[in-house]
DNA sequence: CCGTATCCGATCCGATACTG
DNA sequence: CAGTATCGGATCGGATACGG
């Protein structure tokens, strides 16, 4: 959650901000606008709401995304992407082709429909 | 360095291949073509000739770069991008604008130069 | 120059139970 | 529905010493 005083390589200080199994693929389900927290726990296979959650502060933390609380009951919140969140979600986008690419030379198709999308 | 047997998302699978804290560094590291192992061990600060070998074992091991050995003494070793490796490439460029991005938002500039590169 | 091996503290993350 | 707290095993990564 904290990052250091300095660092000697921008990509030390990303690797601090989206290091961890799950912020890459929460700020890819956040790709088509606003989720609240059901939403995402609901479409990010495996995730415990202890990870979710903690993600989720940190991720605001580093200004990757926003999130709008709505007074009422039940609770409403929804969550969504910056500015910065966008610009890396570009990257990860990639990363997610890769990920494809990898799949279907190693055969591992099966859990892919036909684009590639598996949520 | 080993991958699960299945996936439930791309991105899952791409996360177990390039994290850690120096995999990213050591392929934009190679951005420019070919490096020697104690070029690579001299150009990234802090790394240990441990982390530096088992990084580069386990990027070759998964497809994102290769090497080339040359028999002879003393030895020579040169590690380069695969195609793959050039696409990771792409993706890690952004971040590291991500990442200067957020080094001009939050005044730790001293460590670049005019164009943002620390090495 | 390049690569290997071991030891050990720090951190990550899943399970689980609980609160407003 | 949204968020908090704690425990403990697994993994990560730094230090260090050795080998081809």
């Amino acid at each position: 959650m904290k990052l250091r005083e300095s660092y000697t390589c921008p990509l030390e200080l990303v690797h601090d901000i989206i290091k961890g199994k799950w912020k890459t693929i929460i700020i890819f389900q956040l790709r088509n606008g606003k989720c609240s927290f059901s939403e995402l726990h609901h479409s990010i296979a495996g995730i415990t709401q202890k990870m979710l959650l903690e993600q989720l502060r940190e991720l605001k933390h580093f200004g990757l995304i926003d999130k709008k609380t709505y007074d009422g009951y039940p609770l409403k919140v929804e969550y969504f992407l910056t500015g910065q969140g966008e610009k890396m979600l570009s990257a990860i986008k990639i990363m997610q082709e890769i990920g494809i690419d990898y799949m279907v030379e190693h055969g591992m198709t099966e859990i892919l429909d036909e684009k590639g999308i598996c949520y």
